[in-house]
DNA sequence: TTTTTGAAAACTGTAGACAATCTACAGTCC
DNA sequence: GGACTGTAGATTGTCTACAGTTTTCAAAAA
């Protein structure tokens, strides 16, 4: 049991003076991450592999085992993960992975589509060069995927075009919260698998995006990028619509009525 | 020392059974609220009043004792405190009531700034009879308060106005990040005395969005919410620059270098 | 059979103790 | 005098223990 040590990498060196202004790799690990920062990246993975799926009861002493902390570090992970709107927290009753509802999960594609409207209108002022040849590479990856009919590659190239656009923007803050929101959106049970045949489509999007802000067009990028991901809600919500009205999942079993009848 | 109880009132009540769907208050606020949540609470209120400054060390043994509490729940709720960006943690050093620089500060208004246009475009759009009253109020009473160089008033209203306004939009993601924004930005020391001298433009422009938003007008209330915005964030930063030229602070006394030059 | 009740088990909330690390300061060597 | 080293105090990181609450489950009653 405790199988710790996250693969480490036993850092070999040159036996010689450790270079200057290098430190070992080891000596800033161990000054900057604390166990409760190392389990709140453990648990984050986790829940966005599916690992721990919503709905999940985390009862502390058992993941704290299996982790290989103590309960100490491991609740103060919770707090930050509550905070970051992935697990929930119930009174006296314990921590339980999120299960984001239909409603919240269109709010966030609503944000998102604000957010990467001005992301867009940025980029179409500001891309640099590299940038906007890093941006073509993605896409014409995604093409291949298409092409490919790799619907598992296709979803991962297409989060790291959306996140890599947003990084160029340049605002840290922006990311950060772009970030969040992606992860929380991760949590909407019915959107892993995106229909395949809705691929081209998305793709087709993404050019044209890029074009527009080739173009250094802020209006038409912006209104690309806005419309692009107002439509990938739809595409999501009417996949959602019809998987559940398939039947597949009797009822999330949601959470029990929390207060009892009185009288 | 150790002076518990915040307060929690006696709650007398009639010794008759307890009213049936309407549980004893004091039974909901220990069935809901941690030690924890209430010292986040608390911690939270002391950093935006300033009582706890940009930059001050929160020392865990002292402030528990001061809050009265032990230092499980205060670390907890430092966590929560430090993914809501209003402190920082530095591993084995301490925690820190976060200073805002000024280019974050900027991004948090550009961000605002796409949110708040999102927001008035979906009012120009769907706006009640009711809400577009209750805006109206608030818009006269920041007039009010112009005429009467009230400058704490006004700065108040301004927050509920904004905060008021994104509420209204119905979206409650983005109220939740837009208030966590607006927290985050109070953080931003020279932030709080606005210049008296720009109150009337600022309460213009208040009346303008609200007047575009009545005339169901997205885009014309979406763009004068971006510009205010905008605009109010340039009156900001201008004020931070000739404050700080002024040398009314020797240097912030920002946290020291943290490693020290090798060689 | 269904409901109720009561006690035990499991779990969370909080506090306190110990270990690791950092900081400050005095003493020593060059 | 200046730089370095070593020790003491303070503070954080982590763990363990105990108290309070919720849940479970079986036996008794309707």
């Amino acid at each position: 049991m405790k199988d710790l040590a996250p693969s480490t990498q036993p850092a070999r060196r040159s036996a010689s003076a450790p270079a200057v202004g290098e430190p070992h790799p080891t000596i800033t690990l161990l000054q900057t991450s604390s166990l409760t920062s190392v389990v709140q990246g453990e648990l984050e993975r986790m829940i966005l592999s599916g690992e721990l799926a919503p709905g999940d009861r985390l009862t502390e002493v058992a993941l704290a085992a299996r982790i290989g902390v103590s309960r100490g570090p491991l609740r103060e992970a919770f707090r930050m993960l509550d905070e970051a709107g992935l697990v929930r927290t119930e009174k006296n009753r314990g921590v339980f992975v999120r299960d984001l509802p239909v409603d919240e999960a269109v709010e966030i594609f609503d944000l998102r589509a604000a957010m990467d409207e001005l992301v867009a209108r940025k980029l179409a002022e500001a891309i640099t060069p590299a940038g906007l040849k890093e941006v073509r590479g993605l896409v014409e990856q995604m093409e291949r995927a298409v092409k490919a009919e790799d619907a598992d590659a296709y979803h991962l190239l297409n989060l790291q075009f959306h996140d890599r656009l947003v990084e160029l923007a340049g605002n840290r803050k922006l990311s950060a919260i772009y970030r969040k929101l992606v992860k929380e959106l991760s949590l909407f049970r019915r959107l892993n698998l995106e229909d395949a045949r809705l691929m081209p489509i998305s793709a087709k999007e993404h050019r044209g995006i890029v074009k527009a802000i080739a173009a250094r067009n802020p209006d038409a990028a912006g209104r690309a990028m806005f419309k692009h991901v107002m439509q990938s809600k739809e595409r999501t919500i009417a996949n959602n619509l019809r998987r559940h009205s398939n039947g597949a999942e009797p009822a999330p079993a949601r959470a029990a009525p929390r207060r009892k009848a009185i009288a």
